[in-house]
RNA sequence: GGGCCUGUAGCUCAGUUGGUUAGAGCAUGCGCUUGAUAAGCGCAGGGUCACUGGUUCGAGCCCAGUCAGGCCCA
């Protein structure tokens, strides 16, 4: 039997089934960035109106996690489908590089070094130790962030430790200064005692914890045997206590218990005598806010009284006994009726976290002295100030209950332990300054908000917030150019701040450390300075909110290439878009919202889109303290699944979840992406493979020359396309993921490349019908790189490299993509949908012969379609083309009587053909070929003759 | 405890203003093919639409509550 393998046009592509990501993508990154190809798609798009997403900066701690990954990838498949179409969008990535995680690591690496004994080291020292630190992760994260494939200014991304990042932070600040929005306060912060500072909302994380619930008494006035009963969870507050709030709406109730007469809310009763263990209390008489306001209780250990005052807004019925203990100094609803009721913000405790006496009170109203020293934070469950000021109440009779109570209460981000609210000298931001807050509520107003409930949630944030402590006690930051005067008063001034600024820019923050007093005062003094003579500097660094929050200063308005021309006055340093994950709406957008809006008069982004959170396969929250416990080993970072499935797969899987919610991430999953990769790169293998000796330029086939199946797929690639191009501009990938792996699953793979086979292997390679089905192969080739270049960075751009004929760009990423607007008359696809009708009715009869083991595959078969003579004349002139579609070697159609459609599948006539596997009569006729159907003797001949009788 | 959000086949997603038997792809099983072959094609199984109750002639969709989970806050 001659071998007619040969004579066939079988693919051939370089293109190779196996992607072998992990091998390959590192080299192509490589030729890349040699290449410099985010510098030249830049340059390739620098007169096209801009697309501005301005990215929020990682910290610069640790391994890239696979949720930072997804939010740059995002980021990524955004801009690079911004410039696909058209846009000029360039990316400059940042890091944060201040604050307390470093500060912490270093300085604990630095006491490692030099021994437990060894002095603290400088805040110079610390601070060179930190910014080495943040470079190192800096370098690292950005390697890993550029293995993920995402483009930008990876050469110079901006930090906010660079010298004029601070300056421009800096001078930002002024501006806030200068309009008066910040103030020295006294005022309960949150205070972490390990890290020794003050901590900002966001740092604050709340999390599981056991505290003594305590039932406390606190005699009043004039009335020996009655007391009024508190609850509180924090005893270390009461040497603080200034006063008792109770709540006007209540009813109270004077009961008997044992020899002593108590005072709690009515509807709180039950439960307080069955936790003081009063049984058969008797009710003497009810209470009300006329009879409270009247009465005063004593201190139950220390020599003042504590007036009853009403405080509505916050004594619940729902805990506790209807009266709460009021320590201004160390809660903010304390602080708030404290200054109302014009008490002191008492704050007996020091920066270590223990107790104190105080300048604030008069000697014989402080605490015992057996109490100051005492530690509040917690050892081993057990805080030494809990447990002296319970002794003392036992000691006194005024505890009624003790008990462990488990609640959710603030720790420190940092050193995880729970912090402490505490009142001391800090500087603020005003947020209600000159009606900044409704300001701040009617921008928000004016952004997009993606999805939409995202304005909710700021509002809220908005709304709810209190002001924004910004002083910190830490070394690793931005220093608050401030100083003291001789009698301890803050000097703040703008001028001052500036002209730190202009020395910071030139200097570097550390000149601030390095430098003598004198040097640094006559370095930013003003000219005409009429102020106090400062005594001393401010040690302070700004919270690193501030650091991040001020990027639209020092990046937006900064950087040449984020600017836009022909925006309305004053906005063309605005960025398109903020894209972070939603816990942002209380961070990052909010303090960019408010230092944007405060400096520059608007919202620095226009449009703010959001991600959820990263859930594991049980789609609970993935807990890095839960991870190195036993069974909880998954794999977090980046780096793990780009090293096993390489990033291409990575970015699909992103690509691939609809992120508006949380995004379950486990291995499983991105290995099933994986298969939809593979899908979809054997497409593009084949299609590449088909077009080996097609030359787009010599052999395309224009569309009204193309056969009906090409004309019918093309359009289809047309819809996808068109759809794919809206959900990209909506920001739902997921959308373009699904319309893309189900249009090469089903009409690709299942229809259009199943079918098309046939006339590709053996038609004479240079026939039109052949030449029709590369011109579309090339065309859905080509359209496919560009919809997927996006989301398969590097193997989109492979396949482009294997795209016959010559193209203007070596790069996909350098292309346009434009979807065209081609479509085909609607009579031909009415036609056409008669033609798919029938062979889904086909399919299923040619799929009951083959269960029946009549045939093994379709072209074994003759299909005899029986149907109304109105639908046989329609199919008529389509009939090669509907036998085709069918896959099948023969197809009779007769007109029945009745109309009715029926389909008949019997075995083919004639020989199975030997060279195309069609069943032909025709097959043995040929003499010289007595395998080959007639059809093939003409293709093969012809091939002979093409090249010279070989 | 409060605010916001989520819950449709094993997985990822559709499901239009409430309207027939809830869809698709992938995965699985069974066949076919062996000229995309560590590939390709076909068919099949698989869902009390988280749960409960309500409104309605009719609810995956509207309302209330419950449960589970997430983010933020107290």
């Amino acid at each position: 039997m001659t071998d007619y393998k040969n004579t066939l046009n079988l693919p051939k592509s370089d293109f190779p089934m196996k992607a072998d990501l992990v091998g390959r993508e590192p080299r192509r990154l490589e030729r890349w960035l040699s290449s410099r190809l985010y510098e030249r798609i830049q340059a390739r798009r620098a007169s096209a109106p801009r697309y501005i997403l301005h990215d929020g900066p990682p910290f610069a701690n640790g391994d890239v996690h696979i949720g930072t990954a997804l939010n740059k990838i995002l980021k990524d498949i955004i801009l690079r489908h911004q410039s696909l179409r058209g846009r000029c969008a360039p990316f400059v990535p940042g890091w944060d590089c201040h604050g307390l995680p470093i500060e912490f690591k270093v300085a604990q690496e630095l006491q490692a070094k030099a021994g437990a004994s060894s002095a603290p080291p400088s805040p110079g020292e610390l601070r060179r130790a930190c910014a080495a630190y943040a470079w190192r992760f800096i370098d690292l994260q950005r390697r890993q962030f550029q293995r993920l494939g995402v483009l930008g200014d990876w050469d110079n991304p901006y930090l906010t430790f660079l010298p004029q990042y601070e300056a421009d932070e800096l001078r930002l600040f002024a501006d806030l200064v200068e309009q008066g929005f910040v103030y020295r306060g006294k005022k309960p912060v949150y205070w972490s005692i390990p890290c020794r500072t003050a901590l900002a909302e966001a740092e604050v994380e709340y999390q599981d914890h056991v505290s003594p619930s305590i039932y406390v008494k606190f005699p009043v006035a004039g009335r020996p045997g009655t007391y009024v009963v508190i609850w509180t969870t924090t005893p270390w507050t009461l040497p603080a206590n200034l006063a008792i709030a109770y709540n006007s709406t209540f009813s109270y109730s004077l009961v008997m218990a044992g020899e002593e007469t108590y005072i709690v809310s009515v509807n709180r009763l039950n439960e307080v005598a069955e936790q003081c263990g009063w049984g058969g209390f008797q009710i003497i008489r009810s209470l009300h806010a006329e009879d409270l306001a009247q009465m005063e209780c004593r201190h139950p250990f220390i020599d003042r009284s504590a007036p009853l005052l009403a405080g509505d807004a916050f004594v619940e019925s729902t805990t506790g006994t209807g009266f709460v203990h009021v320590a201004p100094g160390h809660g903010l609803e304390d602080y708030q009726l404290g200054r109302e009721q014009g008490l002191p913000i008492y704050s007996p405790v020091d920066d270590d976290g223990r107790l104190a006496l105080t300048a604030d009170l008069p000697e014989d109203q402080q605490m015992p002295a057996s109490l100051a020293g005492k530690s509040i934070l917690e050892t081993d469950g057990r805080s030494e100030a809990n447990e002296a000021v319970l002794a003392l109440l036992q000691e006194r009779g005024m505890l009624l209950r003790r008990e462990d109570y488990h609640h959710s209460y603030p720790h420190c981000w940092r050193s995880k332990s729970p912090i402490i609210f505490r009142a001391m000298d800090q500087w603020f931001i005003r947020i209600d300054h000159g009606g900044f807050r409704e300001r701040a509520l009617s921008a928000i107003g004016q952004v997009r908000w993606l999805p939409e409930w995202g304005r909710n949630r700021i509002e809220a944030a908005v709304q709810s917030r209190p002001d924004w402590c910004i002083s910190r006690q830490r070394s690793w930051g931005v220093p608050i150019p401030a100083f003291y005067d001789a009698s301890g008063q803050p000097i703040l001034d703008a001028r001052i701040i500036r002209k730190a600024a202009d020395s910071i820019e030139r200097h570097g923050s550390n000149w601030w450390y390095d430098r003598p007093f004198a040097e640094i005062w006559a370095a930013v003094r003003p000219a005409d300075w009429s102020g106090a003579e400062p005594a001393a500097q401010s040690w302070d660094t700004l919270d690193v909110w501030i650091d991040s929050g001020s990027s639209s200063r020092s990046v937006l308005m900064r950087r040449p290439e984020l600017q836009r021309d022909g925006e309305e006055a004053g906005e063309a340093w605005r960025a398109d878009l903020y894209l972070e994950g939603s816990d942002q709406h209380r961070g990052w957008f909010q303090s960019s919202l408010l230092l944007s809006l405060a400096a520059h008069g608007a919202p620095p982004y226009r449009a703010v889109l959001t991600h959820g959170f990263m859930v594991d396969a049980d789609r609970e929250k993935i807990s890095k303290s839960r991870q190195g416990q036993g069974g909880y080993e998954k794999p977090q970072t980046a780096e793990a699944y780009v090293g096993k499935y390489g990033a291409d797969v990575v970015r699909l899987w992103v690509a691939s979840q609809d992120y508006r919610n949380d995004v379950v991430v486990s291995e499983e999953r991105i290995a099933k992406v994986g298969e939809t990769y593979r899908l979809i790169r054997n497409a593009i293998r084949f299609q590449l493979g088909n077009l080996y000796d097609f030359d787009p330029a010599r052999d395309a086939v224009a569309p009204e020359r193309m056969t009906g199946l090409d004309r019918w797929v093309l359009e289809a690639f047309r819809d996808l396309e068109i759809e794919a191009a809206r959900a990209y501009d909506a920001h739902e990938f997921h959308s373009v993921y699904q319309k893309i792996s189900q249009f090469v699953a089903v009409e690709l793979s299942a229809v259009y490349h199943d079918v098309v086979k046939d006339r590709l292997y053996t038609d004479p390679a240079g026939s039109p019908r052949r030449r029709s089905t590369q011109t579309a192969l090339y065309r859905l080739a080509t359209g496919l790189c560009r919809m997927l270049s996006p989301i398969l960075v590097f193997t989109a751009d492979e396949a482009w490299e294997h795209l016959p004929g010559a193209r203007g760009e070596d790069s996909v990423h350098l292309a346009d993509w434009d979807p065209e607007g081609w479509s085909r008359p609607e009579a031909e696809q009415a036609a056409w949908r008669k033609l798919f009708e029938i062979r889904s009715a086909a399919l299923a009869e040619l799929e009951k012969a083959r269960q029946a083991k009549a045939i093994g595959k379709s072209l074994e078969a003759r299909l005899a379609l029986r149907c109304s003579p109105e639908e046989q004349a329609a199919i008529a002139p389509r009939q090669e083309e509907l036998r085709e579609l069918l896959n099948v070697s023969q197809l009779e159609i007769e007109a029945a009587a009745d109309g009715v459609r029926s389909l008949t599948v019997e075995k083919a006539q004639g020989r199975k053909c030997e060279r195309c596997w069609h069943w032909e009569p025709t097959v043995g006729a040929h003499v010289g070929h007595p395998g080959l159907c007639s059809r093939c003797i003409q293709a093969v001949s012809d091939a002979a003759g093409a090249v010279g009788g070989n």
